[in-house]
DNA sequence: CCTATTTCAGGGGTACTGACATCG
DNA sequence: CCGATGTCAGTAACCCTGAAATAG
């Protein structure tokens, strides 16, 4: 016998999960929610960035708030990899948003500085992503929003520093 | 001036992340709270499962609760891409933990059935999450886990029926 | 005609690895 | 020589789209 719930009917992917049909093995799997969770979070951020990634985001907000650093400062403080920064600088640099000079004390090193655009964009941005943080924890009391804060905050000091 | 706290140290990533040096408006941001634990978590399941990954687990979970089905009716329970249920299936089944064979009834679909094989996989793959969830898990208390579930199983239920 | 199913081909963003040359 | 830096190439897993062919 052919177990086939809902036969004949689209397919659904993420957007129906966690319902009835989910076997239950998965279904309490506290890691899947985390991560079921962060995807739609996701997706409702990079629909309002738009043109922009995370990573741009987070390149940005961090020169307006510690000033020009170099790449490898800037991938320290954003968590990210050098690679990563590589390829976001150059296409930050490329619509003008920052800019990239050489350190004179440091040859190797480059300067990364937010232009006046950057600063724009980036208030735009800051709007964007508080919106989508609206979205996505819209089911959820403001006391409920900061009680979800404080226990992922204490996962990820957990796993950040052994 | 150039902002280069840590000089001359080694990149970091993700792993240490929400420290004082991220900026304050990366560390306020929710939904990346949720996207760094994700990600931790997953890293640390995907470490546990070995050579398997969260798609075979999901498939061979399904299958063992709900007996077989055809593809269709999987990648549905599981929230699933269709292209990568078919991906899965051909590595399981190249595998021996389950078979693929064609419905009579239906000459268009594949009827899915675990193997013995399958099964005793399947009852090693639950181990392995069971460990992998209590590593995630370990700063939390019991009580905390439940709450940090409740309030992502009512994210998630929000954001996959309007 | 239309829908469902399976399959393939491919892209996109994130995380990461390895290598390399260049400096200090 | 060591270590940090920037760059490049490439991988891996996940999420998703489009199109094809076939079947009901």
């Amino acid at each position: 016998m052919v177990t086939d719930d809902w036969p004949d009917q689209q397919s659904s992917r993420v957007w129906g999960v966690p319902d009835d049909q989910t076997p239950r093995r998965l279904r309490g799997i506290p890691s899947r929610l985390l991560t079921q969770a962060a995807s739609h979070a996701h997706r409702l951020v990079a629909q309002h960035l738009g043109e922009f990634r995370t990573h741009h985001y987070a390149l940005l907000a961090a020169l307006a708030e510690t000033g020009p650093s170099s790449q490898a400062a800037l991938g320290r403080r954003c968590g990210m990899d050098r690679s990563d920064v590589t390829a976001a600088v150059t296409e930050l640099a490329a619509r003008g948003l920052l800019r990239r000079t050489l350190d004179p004390a440091h040859r190797r090193r480059n300067i990364i500085t937010l232009t006046a655009q950057g600063e724009t964009a980036l208030q735009d941005l800051d709007r964007r992503v508080r919106q989508a943080q609206d979205e996505v924890f819209a089911p959820l009391t403001p006391d409920e929003r900061a009680q979800l804060s404080e226990l992922l905050t204490r996962l990820l000091t957990h796993h950040t520093r052994p």
